[in-house]
DNA sequence: CCAAAAGTGTTGGCCCTACACCCATGG
DNA sequence: CCATGGGTGTAGGGCCAACACTTTTGG
């Protein structure tokens, strides 16, 4: 049974074509020839904790489960059902009254590729967030709060943006990740002696084939070593 | 109206002889001859938004209207009111029938000595966050959320610290409030050194008097400059 | 004169920043 | 041979941590 007063909302960020993208999905039933979108999101079911939740719409979208997505906000302004329009859409979607509805956002750092459209979801689509569509709610709000904090979470804990990247990935690409997220340009140089310096991104022995340049080599991030490092870092 | 399904709690935190303290308040009817403690909190509204309803709650409790309240989690395990007694004590006072809830915490860093017993809450305590009393729900959760949150906040926002101390405070206070949110003795000239160094820690003209000992010198916050620099650091 | 806290400078290490060149590869 | 990105070292500045003594005041 849905639990109509509170809801969960996913702002999943990722990297597509060098530009940070937040993944919406489409609205069912918004009317015949309209394509509308949305941030991911439901209801929560009654006997549901918020995180099971968020995991439930995590899962059913993307096909992702063990992702870190952390709790980042709750919105709960009256006026958020303002919009009778949305609202609509919300009772016919999930066939029961709403009124007002109190949202808990979650925030994950996810790969762009590996997504997938979904019977529950419909079609999602990785949006530039520079350039959202028309979005219910206050979805807009809730995806420009995920993007200040996404930096914060890095800070804290650094090893969400390796969920992001592919296992193998050159030192190329995880500055590009930075840059993007950071939205300034980091030095090459430092950028590498930074990252040889904290002993969780080894190097392999592969490389690149088939580029046009020198091939760049291949790197790993160590989860055993980080676990390691991070946790003498909670006894200081 | 009161709406059920959503409440918000207050960990308003503070420093009382020389231990970081929260306020309890007493939860009213509990039985004849028993005193039973929870943090602040209430339901909220039907047409409040979350943060007035934090807002009304620290007033009630405090007579504190303006410092600065941070939303820093939301609570919302179904087995939070799993406990008969303390849903049954909730239905009784808000005189509603209450099923879930899911709670949105606040937080606050606030000045222990002006708070007063309030007639809408009865009378408050400020306990040692190692000396908690038996608390209703998951308040114990809460607070121990709250205080890993203060850390970060006060990294990001220096200036709720001033709200906890009084006008005119000696280097000494500011220096055991560090002390005591972060649990760690700091170097007393390096302390003094950065105090100086950040501009907006005014020294004024005025000393101790009747201490036994050299007299202190009394410092301000200057919160003009103190924005000043601030803004400049959210356009870099 | 004693106890208690106030106040004050210097040094070394670490980390961050800025900055320029040669290397490997495919086309 | 050229275009493209890969990969490397050094020097200066700022910030933090460690460290000890003299001053003031009340009792």
């Amino acid at each position: 049974m849905l639990y109509p007063y509170v809801s969960v909302d996913c702002v999943l960020l990722g990297i597509d074509n060098e530009r940070l993208c937040v993944l919406l999905t489409e609205r069912k039933n918004a009317g015949i020839g309209i394509t509308e979108y949305k941030l991911p999101g439901s209801l929560i079911y009654e006997t549901e904790d918020l995180e099971e939740a968020a995991y439930r719409v995590l899962n059913e979208t993307t096909g992702f489960k063990r992702i870190p997505l952390k709790q980042f906000r709750s919105f709960g302004s009256p006026s958020r059902t303002a919009n009778k329009e949305d609202v609509q859409w919300l009772e016919n979607d999930s066939q029961m009254k709403v009124g007002r509805i109190v949202t808990v956002g979650y925030l994950a750092l996810c790969k762009v590729r590996k997504t997938k459209p979904d019977r529950v979801y419909g079609l999602s689509k990785w949006t530039p967030v520079t350039q959202l569509p028309r979005l219910p709610f206050d979805h807009k709000d809730i995806i420009t709060e995920a993007t200040k904090e996404i930096r914060a979470w890095i800070e804290i804990e650094p090893s969400i943006v390796f969920d992001y990247l592919p296992d193998k990935f050159t030192a190329l690409q995880l500055r590009r990740t930075y840059e993007i997220i950071y939205n300034k340009e980091l030095d090459v140089r430092n950028f590498h002696k930074k990252m040889n310096s904290l002993g969780y991104i080894i190097p392999t022995h592969e490389t690149e084939i088939n580029v046009p340049h020198r091939s760049a080599r291949f790197y790993r991030f160590d989860k055993v070593k980080y676990n390691k490092l991070h946790s003498k870092l909670n006894k200081a």
